[in-house]
DNA sequence: GCGTGTACGCACCTTAAGGTAACCAATGGC
DNA sequence: GCCATTGGTTACCTTAAGGTGCGTACACGC
């Protein structure tokens, strides 16, 4: 039985995992939808350097303390972010993307570049459903 | 202000998007993290042909009636499925991807391609993070 | 002395997702 | 007559996600 069930050279390479790194590499792919995830992640990649969690959160837009605080443990649990606590008060803590980050907003790019250049034939074809 | 804040190219191309395909763009990617939405296209890509409702069923496991209608109005209100009905009785519907279906797929597969080839660093990541 | 700024953790509430199960229509087989 | 078949729809319930707001540490400027 396939496992992931895409193209056959996606397949080939998914029939060669356990069961439980099958289901890591779905939970890898499913954060990239998440709602916060993966722009936090970019809003990470987009800055010179290290930034703090309030700049973070400046940028992500609409993001509650409590998401954005989940979001970044997410991502510094994979490998995605760094995150360097100081010892200071008040509280200074910096997080940054990490090269596994980069990589995967370069995977992640020709989808998203892809999905926008074909919006306008999910419009027609939404318009056609919705119509009639 | 970047609306995707992924990479430069990209950026570039989401600039000149409105907010409401910019929006659309999002949740078109967004669908990848579905549950059942991906897998099931995954299922009539992998077929020969159109496959009835209750053949799609069997093949992604798990899912529910409830569920695997929902994700097909979807796939199919975005033109990445058609669905024909045939009036007999009992009912006979049919389910098919379209191009642009496997359009998608094939976005997704190097993207899962490189998740699946990257899990052991997720899992070291992961032990890592989680032993201390 | 007293408010301000920082990066959370925790308790609380509201909303949404998703599963289960029952119901439907019309026909053919026993 | 009675039941199974097929592709749903609907009501009901449980779980999870996500938002709001409060508490906390203490050094700093006023």
């Amino acid at each position: 039985m396939a496992k992931s069930g895409l193209l056959e050279t996606c397949d080939a390479l998914c029939e060669t995992l356990t069961d439980a790194e099958d289901a890591l590499t779905r939970e890898i792919v499913t954060r990239l939808a998440d709602k916060w995830s993966l722009w936090t992640l970019s809003v990470l990649a987009g800055a010179a350097g290290p930034m703090r969690f309030s700049r973070v959160m400046d940028q992500v837009e609409g993001i509650s303390q409590k998401s954005l605080t989940k979001a970044l443990r997410q991502l510094e649990r994979d490998g995605l972010v760094t995150r360097k606590m100081f010892a200071e008060v008040p509280p200074r803590v910096e997080y940054a993307i990490t090269p596994i980050g980069i990589e995967m907003l370069e995977q992640v790019a020709p989808l998203w570049t892809w999905a926008a250049k074909s919006v306008h034939r999910f419009q027609a074809a939404r318009a056609k459903f919705d119509g009639g």
